[in-house]
DNA sequence: AGTACATATAGACATTCATCAATACATTTA
DNA sequence: TAAATGTATTGATGAATGTCTATATGTACT
C-alpha cells in the first residue's frame, strides 16, 4: 500500500499531538467507542470526538456505527504503510513487519 | 537507544510540518549548510534557520560550525530509534534495520 | 578598517489548532 | 411519547506556530 504525500503529511500531523497519539495507542490495544475513550482521559467528550475524527480523516482509524455507539478501530495496514514510507523518506532500512493480529 | 516520551513527541512535532519534513529529507541525502538548504526552497533564510533549529532541538540533526558556515547533519541513530519507538507504540513489528551508510 | 557573506535573533502577523460549553442529532428504553 | 444515553457540530477562545522583515552577530577577505 502506497501513501501519497498529502496522506503521509496528514498522518504525520495526526500523530503530532500527544493527546491524540495517546488516544490512538489505546485504540491499538483494542477497538473502542467514543465514550470508552472519553473515560480514559481528562478531556471533554467533544474533544475526544474531534481527535477521533482527525484520526479517521487521516485514514488511520476505521469508524463503524453500531446503534447509538460508534466504534473506532485502528487500520493497521495504513499505519504499517506510514511507517514504511517514513523509513523510506528518512533513508532507513525499509523492512517492515506485518501488523500483529488481534 | 531509548527515547523518552517527551523526546518522542518532540520529534513527532518536528516531522509534522511538510516544509520541515522536506528539509529533513534533503539532509538525509547529504549533509549541508544553511544556505545550501535555503537555495532549495522558496522560504526565507530565517525560516530555514528556524526549521533547522527545531530539528536540532528535537535531536534529529547535528549542528557543526565550520568557520562562517554551519553544517547540519542527520542523526540516523535517533531517527532509527524514533521509528522503532513509533512501531512499538503503534503495535507494529519492531524489526528495524540499521541505517544506511553514506 | 571595511566590505561581503553566513547565520541567528527579535519582533510582528496571520493562521492553525486543541480545547471547552452549549447544543443538536440519533438511538435506545421506560 | 418522553427520558436517557452516545455522538457530532457549532462557536468561541487562548495558545502554538510558520512565516516574514529587519537587524544583530560572527567570520572571511581585501
Amino acid at each position: 500500500m502506497k501513501l501519497a504525500t498529502e496522506e503521509f503529511d496528514r498522518i504525520s500531523k495526526a500523530l503530532a499531538d500527544p493527546q491524540r497519539r495517546e488516544i490512538l495507542q489505546k485504540l491499538v490495544a483494542r477497538r473502542m467507542n467514543c465514550s470508552d475513550v472519553h473515560a480514559m482521559f481528562n478531556v471533554s467528550q467533544p474533544t475526544v470526538s474531534h481527535h477521533l475524527k482527525e484520526l479517521a480523516i487521516a485514514g488511520i482509524l476505521d469508524k463503524e456505527k453500531q446503534g447509538q455507539f460508534c466504534f473506532y478501530q485502528v487500520k493497521a495496514e495504513v499505519l504499517s504503510a506510514y511507517v514504511t514510507e517514513l523509513q523510506r523518506r528518512l533513508g532507513l532500512g525499509t523492512i517492515t513487519v506485518a501488523p500483529r493480529m488481534k
